[in-house]
DNA sequence: GACGTCCTGCTATTTTTGTCGCGGAGATGT
DNA sequence: ACATCTCCGCGACAAAAATAGCAGGACGTC
């Protein structure tokens, strides 16, 4: 059973743990909250299971009530994430990726931001050469 | 007016489109030959034919063959799919997706890219005064 | 003009998903 | 101790998705 790597989830189920690594963990009450549109409880939990069955989440008992929570940590989850999304729409440059990010809506960007993004320039260079 | 705004793709449906926004165009065959296992023809057809359908991508008639395409431009669809990503991933922040970005795997940069780069971040500093 | 190739559109069938109701297992309150 | 509340798991069914078989049209070749 090594077939699960690049599993590909479901309609619902991702949208399940986008919610779960959105909140990074939750309850079925608060993921189903979060669901566009309405949806019953048992079915919430009912896909929870598959989605531990496969691997995807996991849960811990908190006293009464499960708490499910990503079994990929978030940053390695992101980071594939990114990749992914680096490689279909961004030709797998990253600097188009950052320049797009900077360009369309700098203004979310503060003034701290922009130092930190300026120093991480700066020693990307230092390693360059 | 086809409502499209967060039309969810199912498994299939989103590996054709991200092939198709990776390759910018592409037949059938050439579709399938990116996919992930073997998939007959006619099953690749048939969901271009569901995919067209639901408006996420058309197609010309180029001679005999049909040469299929993203409705929607690929710089829309990527700065939705980045916003998602952002949203989901890095609390919304644009600014923890570019750290990521330099920090994670700067060698990926070229001399230009962090040029180009550090004067986005100069004007962006600009236009924030 | 008969044949083989390449392509397309349907349509039928099989698989997978998605949904939810119901029963049970604690805890809680009276 | 009993009624009640909350939350869980299972199993059954409906709905959607995925796959592929088949027929037909346009071309090119001999």
């Amino acid at each position: 059973m090594t077939a699960s790597r690049h599993a590909v989830l479901t309609k619902r189920e991702r949208q399940i743990m986008d919610a779960l690594y959105r909140l990074g963990r939750a309850t079925a009450a608060e993921i189903r909250e979060s669901l566009p549109g309405q949806t019953s409880d048992s079915t919430v939990r009912t896909q929870l299971r598959v989605l531990e069955e496969k691997g995807h989440a996991r849960h811990e008992e908190h006293g009464l009530r499960f708490v499910y929570l990503p079994t990929v940590p978030r940053h390695t989850a992101r980071k594939s994430a990114l990749n992914h999304l680096v490689d279909t729409f961004f030709d797998g440059s990253h600097a188009k990726v950052v320049t797009t990010l900077l360009g369309s809506d700098a203004a979310r960007l503060s003034d701290d931001d922009l130092d930190r993004i300026a120093e991480l320039i700066a020693s990307a260079r230092k390693a360059g050469r």
